[in-house]
DNA sequence: CATGAATGAGCGTTCATTCAT
DNA sequence: AATGAATGAACGCTCATTCAT
């Protein structure tokens, strides 16, 4: 992902690196409708330099997200060597996912923009798929998960996190969810307690 | 919100019904930053007209959202009314989800759009929120329902629904999710199974 | 071809004429590259104006083409007219070119601008080609022009004339390749003379 | 025009050259508006390169431009060669316009982009008009060219030759032009033969 | 009042040219 | 010297908003 072809120039890595910060946080304070030229302001550059590193704003705002999936992809895989290491399976996940939370609100604004502009964040496929899944298979076979769990709903719940709102109401969030992990969860029956 | 300082002209109603109409078909459509002419041409208007009855774009989408608060603000009363009528709270308030899901999933987009033009969904000190509390004040009272469950926390959880997936993800996210509503689940202690 | 489905407001009739205007004063003095902005300024509209006359630039250059194309059209109507009331089919053509010509130099600009952009100015199938069909028979069947000239060699000679250069040259040049278009002219051949 | 103050590094001639086969080859190919990054790519070299050969644009479209009046001036003196060797001057002169515009037509994009960027293609003074003075010279002694000819006027026509056309148009252009030249067509007088 | 033409700031992008490496 | 990254003015075009008709 950082290798090019041919080493860059030590300015223009720097650049790069710039810009990605630049447009990371312009796209989170302002939304995915800043302007290039803002951008390009806030890294300390001419806007040629940033079209020279990102040829469209598609671009530019995909590379933001490739960004932020490397960041999930790489908590993934250190949760799951913890997990490995024998640390518990549903409390590894936990804490993934209290990661993925905070990253998350840092990038809620670029994922907002990136269907807009036609970028797509897939993490499907990825190495963090596969490190969930063999989170979530650990945590089964401990007990702790409920055992119709999947990768796919985790990332349910990652893209429904309430990302734009203050750091208390993500605590509540996760406190509320995030026992709905867990085995015994899948024995609560909504009709059944309807009933009660 | 709908009331006006005079009775409007029968033509200016039919306008206003027209040009909102098309502001929330072209806005779920084509997303939030359709044209103003884009939205005025579908209503049959002109943009004149348009700018006649919403002085702004924010304006218009402030006036989207507010119709899609007033459809919430129906569906926790009916719901409290069926409560009130003997049903079960637990069943109520998750009926009242699922139909607040339906709702939203259409208005995603103007909602996306809200923050960005400075239009906000408000829907705290409203009519909704007196009758969710008494709603949930039923269910804690029946045993049903978390004792520490807020409406606020009715509204993280809204405000968190998967609106832009399609309709399996958002049946799975509520599987999923509204078990965590009840009593049940505040028992469950994600620490200590963590240690099973 | 200036009549429109509705009628246009006076002003913006007015408005049409004075973009159509700039242009074609801005692009025969400064070359098709003018920008959208120095022909709205030349005009006193605001680019937004511009835009919706003419959507593209293309639109606009090809609008400057059609004006010519008509021109060009009325002026060969105008010489089959003459030569049917029993004017000299070759003293027609001779002067129809001439006029040509000089509608041409004007429009030398906005012609060179049209491939690039994708605008075309074609005379064929149009009126001005029958027109001139039948100017050449009637030139032919009076022994006056020779008997292979087609339209098309009009086309040719028109296109190739010097209409980039001063007034003194584009004289010069209709006297001495006007003369080709004759029947003695037909008789030369330049094998033999150059035997001579 | 190629000579330098200095003689040049081996492989600085031999980037100019690569250069400007680049530059003839890529404006040909795409027209004046190439970038000049295109073209130092295309000659292999990066654009600063290109830029300490030819510091503006308008200096390397003049370059090329300059080849090409290179070009026609070395057949114009072999045109005159020949003549000097006894072949007909109508002949060589008729040859000679021919291989101009086979050359020109090669060239044409160049030259139409010329104006714009303010370089020009000033074949006056040179080495050519004496030799085209030469050859007009004897054609007229030889009773075959219009004794009012000039080399302006061959001027003339070379720079209203159809370029931009394929080879038949050319072809056929070149047939009924070129004899416009002689002796005979000076004896043609469209007046009088509009008369009969 | 409705209409829709006019406005003009702003956007994403390009490219001739400069300059640090 | 050669390289290619950086510059920034300029371009074609859009669209929320205003205003003459």
């Amino acid at each position: 992902m950082t290798i090019q072809q041919r080493p860059m120039r030590a300015d223009a890595i720097r650049n790069r690196a710039k810009i990605l910060d630049a447009a990371r946080a312009e796209i989170a304070a302002q939304g995915p409708d800043v302007g290039m030229e803002v951008i390009a302001a806030t890294a300390g550059v001419a806007v040629g330099t940033l079209y020279r590193h990102f040829p469209t704003k598609t671009d530019l705002v995909g590379a933001v997200l490739a960004e932020y999936v490397e960041q999930i992809t790489n908590e993934a895989e250190a949760a799951l060597d913890r997990a490995r290491s024998g640390a518990s399976p549903l409390g590894v996940i936990v804490e993934f996912l209290h990661e993925v939370i905070r990253i998350s609100a840092i990038n809620e604004a670029a994922k907002s923009a990136a269907p807009a502009l036609g970028a797509a964040a897939d993490l499907d496929e990825s190495r963090a798929a596969s490190a969930l899944a063999e989170l979530i298979e650990k945590g089964i076979a401990a007990g702790q998960i409920r055992q119709d769990l999947t990768v796919a709903d985790i990332y349910i719940l990652i893209s429904a996190a309430p990302l734009d709102q203050e750091e208390p109401v993500r605590e509540r969030w996760a406190a509320l969810v995030l026992p709905c992990l867990t085995a015994d969860a899948a024995r609560i029956d909504l009709d059944e307690v309807g009933q009660r």
